[in-house]
DNA sequence: TTGTAGGCGTTATCAA
DNA sequence: TTGATAACGCCTACAA
C-alpha cells in the first residue's frame, strides 16, 4: 500500500549491521542518548500530513483524495495518479482514528489465544495475519490463559476496543459471554472444535474424532491395554469422550484415566505417566490429550528404561514438531494451524467486506504425524 | 477462498494419514443454542450508549461525564458516584476512535517480535501486556520474522497506525528505520541487546557479555578445547566476538566456529554438531548461540553415544524450558524474559505518561542456568 | 466524475 | 467545579 520504495530496498544488509558494541554490563554507565528531548518523546519530524494538505498538492477537494484511496475506480485516471503520486511522495497515512470514527469500520481484529506459548495457537495466528495485514487490517492479540474469568474480561473489554472482527483459538463456552459476542454486531470467528451451535463463524475440527482416531490407531497397531491422560474439562474431555468411544467400538480395554489439570509444562506429563505406570504396569499405549503431556510421558517413560513403542506407546495431540525430534519421535494427532488460521481469516475477511460465506462452518482436517514412539 | 492445495504442507510429517474431517452436525461436539441472523452479523444489541446519553441520565453536560472518566480528581464526589455508577450500569465504554482523533493519544501499543514461535520473546510480550494493559492499553503484535524487509513494511505502517508506543523484541539496525522512528514522536522501546545508542529507551543486556561468560564458564568446568555454533549475525555474532574474547582470556582454545544461518529447527543444530565433530572430534565442549541449536546438539550428542558432559559439553542460550527436561538438561545462558518485558512495559508507561524515566537504558541481568550438558 | 455540507464521539480551551 | 463551544480528520449523503 503505503510502502514507498524504501520499503523494498537491499533485504539482507549484513554490512549495515553495525550493531554498536555492547558496554560492558552494569547500567549505571551508560551512554548518553541523543535525541530525545526533555519531556521524553522525540521531535524529529513535523507533523504527518493530512488530507487536506493532499488535496492542496493535487489541486482537487479533500474528498477526491479520500476516493483515490478509498474507491479508485470513482475517480479519474488521471487525477487518480496524481493524487497517489503525491501520497506517495509525502508519506501521507490515514488516520486511523478518523477513519474509524467517521465510517464506523475498524481496521483491528482482535485474536485471543487460550495460551500465548502455545506453538499451534501462535501458529493459527500468524495464518490469520497473513491473510489480513496485505488487506490493511492489524492483528490485536489478547492471552485468555485458559481462564473464563480473563476470557470474560477480555471480551468486556471488546466493547470499548470495538475491533472490526473478533478471533478465537477455541469456543467460547459461557452464555452470558456469547450474548455479548453477538451483540458487538461484528464477525466473531471460533476455532480449534466442532460444536453445533458456533457464535458467527467457525473453523474447526471434532474432539471427539480426534479421540476416536487415537483410539483407532492404538487398536491396528495391535494395542489392547491403553489409558488416557488429559485434562478432563475443555477440549481434553472431549477427547475423552472418543477416546472411549472408539476403544469401545474397536475392543480395547481403558485401563486408566488419568485426569490433569493446569497443565503448565512437560513435568505435569512426566509425572501423569509415572503416576499410571505405578498403579497399570501393564498398560501398553497411552493417549496423551496435548503434546505437552505425551513429550513429558515420553520422557519420563525413556528415563525409565522403557522402550517405545514396544514396552509402551505413547500419542500425542498437537503436531508438535519439537516432539518430532525427540527419539524416537512422537506420533501425534493434529491439524495444520497455520492453515486453519489462513482460513480463518479469510472468511473474517469476506464477512467484513459484507460479503457472507457460503458456508459459515468449516471443518479442517484432522491428520496422523507417525513416528516412532508408537 | 478454499486456497486448500497450496496451503497443505506439513513438511516434517513421515507419514501423513488423510483421516476423516469432521461432519457438520452429526459428530459435532457441543450443543445446540440460538442462531445467528442470515445476513452473517449477529444483532442482539442496540447501538451502544454514547457519553451524551449518560451525561443526560446524570443531569450533566457530557464534558462532566468526560472528566469523571478520564480526571476524577476533577469533579465533585457526589456527581462522580453517579456518573460512574451510572456508566456501570449502562455498559458505557469510550469510543476510542473520537477519543484518539480529539485528544490525540491512541491506547495502541505496538509491539514486533522477531518470531512469535520464540517461548522467549513471547513471554517478553507477555510481561509487557501485564503492565500496560490494566491501564487501558492494547498490545498490536507484529512479526518480523528476522527480516530487514519485512521490519522496514512494519515500520511503515506505523506511520499509518498511530499507536502509541512501540516495542521490539531486538534493536533496529537500519539508519534509515531508525529515523523513521524518531520521526513517530512516540516513545520506542528496544530490548535484547545492548547498543551505545539506542533509539529511545531499552531494556536489554550484552549478547557480547554472553560469549564471554560462557568462555568463563568452560574455563571454569576446565574444559579447553571449545567450539561455537551460531549465526554470524545479528546478535550471533556478538555472542560470537564476545566468547572468542572470553576465550583468549582464559587461554580456551576455539578448535572450531561453524556458522549456521536460517535456523529454524533443531535439526539445524543436529547437523551442525554432526559436521562439527566429524571435522574436530577432539572438541571437549561447544557453546551455541541459541537454544534450539543447542538442542538438536544435545540430541544429536545423545544419538551418537556420547555421554554429557563427559565426552562433550553443551552450551545453550535462552533459558528454554524445554531443554531443562531433556536428559541430562540443558545448561543455558539467558535473561528472565518475562521481567524483561515487564520492566519495559512499566518504562513504555512511564513515558506515555509524559514522564521522563531516570535512566532510558537498563541492562537485565543475565544467569547461568546450571544443569548437566556441562 | 467531482464537490459541498455536515457530523461521527470525544475532549481541549476558555469562560463562568 | 462546571459548562459552552469548537475542533480533531475523515468520509457519508447529497448535490452539481
Amino acid at each position: 500500500m503505503s510502502d514507498t520504495g524504501a520499503a523494498k530496498r537491499p533485504p539482507t544488509i549484513d554490512d549495515v549491521l553495525r550493531l554498536r558494541a555492547a558496554e560492558p554490563l552494569p547500567s549505571s554507565d551508560g551512554e548518553p542518548v541523543e535525541g530525545v528531548s526533555r519531556d521524553g518523546v522525540s521531535r524529529d519530524g513535523a507533523a504527518p500530513p493530512r488530507i487536506v494538505e493532499i488535496a492542496r498538492l493535487a489541486g482537487v477537494s479533500p474528498i477526491t483524495v479520500s476516493r483515490a484511496l478509498r474507491h479508485p475506480e470513482k475517480v479519474a485516471e488521471a487525477k487518480r495518479r496524481k493524487i497517489l503520486e503525491i501520497v506517495e511522495r509525502t508519506g501521507y497515512a490515514t488516520n486511523p482514528h478518523a477513519r474509524a470514527l467517521r465510517s464506523g469500520q475498524s481496521t483491528i481484529v482482535a485474536a485471543f489465544v487460550s495460551n500465548l506459548q502455545s506453538q499451534q495457537f501462535c501458529l493459527a495466528v500468524q495464518g490469520c495475519g497473513e491473510v489480513l495485514e496485505p488487506q490493511g487490517y492489524q492483528l490485536m492479540i489478547g492471552q485468555t490463559s485458559y481462564s473464563y474469568a480473563k476470557e470474560t474480561t477480555m471480551i468486556q473489554s471488546l466493547r470499548e476496543m470495538r475491533p472490526a472482527a473478533v478471533m478465537f483459538t477455541g469456543v467460547i463456552e459461557i452464555e452470558e459471554n456469547r450474548r455479548a459476542l453477538r451483540a458487538l454486531g461484528i464477525p466473531i470467528m471460533e476455532t480449534w472444535a466442532y460444536p453445533r451451535d458456533p457464535i458467527d463463524m467457525l473453523v474447526g475440527f471434532s474432539n471427539i474424532d480426534s479421540g476416536r482416531l487415537a483410539a483407532e490407531h492404538f487398536a491396528e497397531r495391535g494395542y489392547r491395554r491403553v489409558g488416557f491422560i488429559g485434562r478432563r474439562s475443555g477440549r481434553g474431555a472431549l477427547r475423552l469422550t472418543g477416546f472411549r468411544e472408539g476403544a469401545r467400538a474397536a475392543g480395547l480395554d481403558i485401563v486408566a484415566e488419568l485426569s490433569v489439570e493446569g497443565v503448565s509444562s512437560m513435568v505435569d506429563g512426566r509425572r501423569a505417566l509415572g503416576d499410571l505406570l505405578s498403579r497399570n504396569a501393564d498398560v501398553e499405549a497411552v493417549f496423551c490429550a496435548n503434546d505437552l503431556l505425551a513429550t513429558g510421558a515420553l520422557l519420563e517413560a525413556r528415563r525409565l528404561g522403557m522402550r517405545l513403542p514396544d514396552d509402551i506407546a505413547i500419542l500425542g495431540f498437537g503436531h508438535n514438531d519439537v516432539a518430532e525430534e525427540l527419539p524416537p519421535g512422537l506420533t501425534t494427532i493434529g491439524i495444520d494451524s497455520r492453515d486453519l488460521g489462513r482460513q480463518a481469516g479469510a472468511m473474517i475477511l469476506q464477512r467484513m467486506r459484507g460479503e457472507m460465506p457460503a458456508e459459515p462452518t468449516r471443518a479442517v482436517e484432522l491428520t496422523l504425524a507417525r513416528r516412532g514412539s508408537s
